[in-house]
DNA sequence: ATGGCGGCTCGCAGCCGA
């Protein structure tokens, strides 16, 4: 079972990226971000005949979240139940027995923001609600735009970002909780040769000169950590005409 | 040097993202 996350930053301008990429991957779950649609909006004929059921949640201009699937998607269920939240940002749905949960993580903005206090409650809230989905399946994946780079091999040059919003103590330390309750980087089971990024400003030719973030990530539960067989992040994407500025990110599972 | 790019909106400039 091949998973996979992507943020399109915009899944109208997108979309014929997406089929394109569907068709050469043949991934059998996708979890997108910022699609920026409203659900009346979501091209789903166009997914569907790609071959992917789907579930999605949206709003305009900004966030948007949706699941692709295979396979049926089953108990579909948006937001963080219990937490009122007006941003479109959750999605799950469980599929072959594996429940998936699609993230897009508060940006944040800047530390004295507003936004950053937000974020920080948002992941709260998310970590409570992961606490209890992981006492009721044992194979969970959480999927998505973090908008957290775990550690400073994460950061391109740590020094030069600062001590910014993606890689402060708080936001880091909200991302080991997630941790703490007992999911797994699926990254973080493979050895790397050199650091490996997710995302690059559009700005400064950052992606020619790999002036990049690893903030998405797929965090899955031990029983499917132990059934990873591989975590690549797919660039190909970023190389294209007018590209989102994240790349899609894949995990393959013997399930 | 705090910009830069790109997507969005009852747009023609400003907000936001990361």
């Amino acid at each position: 079972m091949k998973l996979s996350t992507w943020n399109v930053n915009s899944l109208k301008v997108r979309l014929p990226h997406l089929l394109d990429w569907l068709a050469l991957n043949q991934p059998d779950v996708v979890c997108l971000q910022e699609t920026k649609l409203e659900d009346a909006n979501f091209p789903r004929a166009a997914i569907e005949a790609a071959g992917y059921q789907v579930a999605f949640s949206g709003q305009k201009t900004y966030n948007g979240v949706a699941i692709l699937s295979r396979e049926p998607l089953h108990d579909v269920s948006a937001g963080i139940p219990g937490w009122d939240d007006a941003q479109q940002r959750v999605i799950a749905a469980t599929v072959n027995g594996v429940r998936i949960v699609c993230v897009y993580v508060p940006n944040g903005q800047s530390p004295d923001s507003d936004k950053y206090q937000y974020k920080l409650a948002w992941l709260r809230s998310l970590t409570a609600y992961l606490e209890a989905a992981l006492l009721q399946y044992p194979s969970l994946a959480v999927l998505g735009d973090y908008n957290i780079a775990p550690t400073d091999r994460d950061v391109y040059d740590a020094e030069d970002w600062g001590g910014g919003i993606l890689v402060s103590q708080a936001e880091r330390a909200a991302f080991e909780a997630l941790l703490a309750l007992g999911l797994r980087d699926s990254f973080s089971l493979f050895e790397q040769r050199s650091p490996v990024f997710t995302w690059w400003d559009y700005r400064m030719a950052a992606f020619r000169r790999n002036r990049g973030l690893r903030i998405d990530h797929i965090l899955v539960s031990p029983t499917l950590a132990t059934a990873c067989l591989n975590w690549a992040v797919d660039k190909a994407p970023r190389k294209l005409e007018r590209p989102s500025d994240h790349a899609p990110v894949l995990a393959a599972f013997t399930v």
